[in-house]
DNA sequence: AATACGGGGAC
DNA sequence: GTCCCAGTATT
């Protein structure tokens, strides 16, 4: 009578990943560092960041010194930016509080920004070799299955019956491959639309398999209609070509990062522009487009302005940059602003 | 107990 | 188009 772990761990095995980058090797650093950039992101997605990460910052010594331009500048396209700004943080304070090395104890490990339960416990299986138990996408979805959990783990009832399970199963050793072991059960045969039950190495005792409608498992989260949001976006460029850009606030939306000035649909743009920034010369509008977010649309109008020649400088404050499309500094943008930026370089590419 | 917080991959 | 991803912080 084998364990559930030991089913998976036999498996695991045979069939694990065992050659994601943040494998080869596997440090405090490098554990963590994937970890918060895996946080509802796939890892198809990651890969690329984490090589470029590692590649700028070794270690925590480096990330705590950076600026965190810089840090959002490698975020760029990733989202959730609240994980880069935490990140630096937590960097800085693993130097400050523990030595430059990151805790082994959970308790510890969840004090630090952007560490929740299930990162500490990642960290502390993978890194540590600890019992800790994770409850990820991955490891929701296999458990709702196995133990046919009803429901949609966004409900607090649904989310804390699964993780009891996941600390049941939890063992004693071998816990850095258990952790990889049921998350890559979850990411390669448990998976959420075409789950493969005939290969699957719990598949004796499933009992979402038992219904006959595994992929039921976990129950959805209810759909709301997402509201529209519409917004003026002012892409104004001075004679030397330079884009203005403005930093948002360091919470909220894209917090931190560096955008165009935004002014509410409808009002007039020329009026705006002339008293904040300087005359108009030339002004185009285009076409918009939708940006959505997991709680809203956000219609963006651009409106491309080029400015008259002005005595002082209008980008004196801090967060207030001229941006150069020639040489772009290392500021973390939003999205919708780097491809805005990208259309407007190629434009004046073909108007030379 | 709900909600805010991105962007993109899979279907 | 819909769903949701190696979740956390805040309200």
């Amino acid at each position: 009578m084998s364990s559930f772990a030991d089913r998976l761990l036999a498996w695991f095995d045979d069939h694990g990943r065992k050659n994601l980058p943040w494998q080869h090797p596997i440090t405090p650093y490098r554990v963590w560092l994937s970890e918060i950039m895996l946080q509802q992101t796939q890892v198809e997605t990651v890969i690329p960041y984490f090589e470029r990460f590692v590649a700028k910052f070794s270690g925590f010594a480096s990330l705590a010194e950076a600026p965190l331009d810089e840090v959002l500048h490698l975020w760029t396209g990733l989202g959730y930016y609240a994980r880069a700004r935490n990140l630096h943080r937590c960097a800085q304070q693993v130097v400050a509080q523990h030595g430059g090395d990151m805790p082994s104890d959970m308790a510890e490990l969840e004090q630090l920004p952007g560490i929740g339960r299930s990162t500490a416990a990642a960290i502390a299986s993978i890194a540590f070799e600890q019992p800790c138990a994770i409850l990820d996408g991955n490891v929701k979805r296999v458990l709702a299955r196995y133990h046919a959990v009803e429901g949609w783990p966004g409900k607090s009832s649904v989310h804390d019956t699964l993780w009891q399970f996941a600390e049941k199963h939890m063992p004693r050793e071998r816990c850095r491959d258990y952790t990889q072991a049921i998350m890559d059960l979850g990411a390669t045969l448990c998976t959420r639309a075409n789950p493969q039950c005939e290969v699957c190495p719990m598949r004796r005792g499933c009992k979402a398999k038992k219904t006959g409608q595994p992929q039921s498992f976990p129950g959805k989260k209810p759909r709301k209609i997402l509201p529209v949001k519409t917004v003026q976006m002012l892409i104004m460029r001075n004679p030397q070509g330079q884009v203005l850009l403005l930093q948002r606030p360091p919470t909220g939306i894209w917090g931190g990062l560096w955008s165009f000035p935004e002014i509410e649909t409808g009002s007039d743009c020329e009026n705006h522009i002339a008293a904040q920034f300087g005359r108009v010369q030339h002004l185009t509008r285009w076409p918009v487009m939708r940006h959505t977010f997991s709680h809203y649309h956000l219609d963006i109008a651009p409106v491309v302005a080029d400015l008259l020649p002005r005595p002082q400088n209008i980008a004196e404050a801090d967060s207030r940059v001229w941006y150069n499309l020639k040489s772009p500094p290392a500021l973390g943008l939003a999205a919708p602003v780097k491809k805005l930026l990208t259309l407007l370089d190629e434009f004046n590419l073909e108007a030379q």
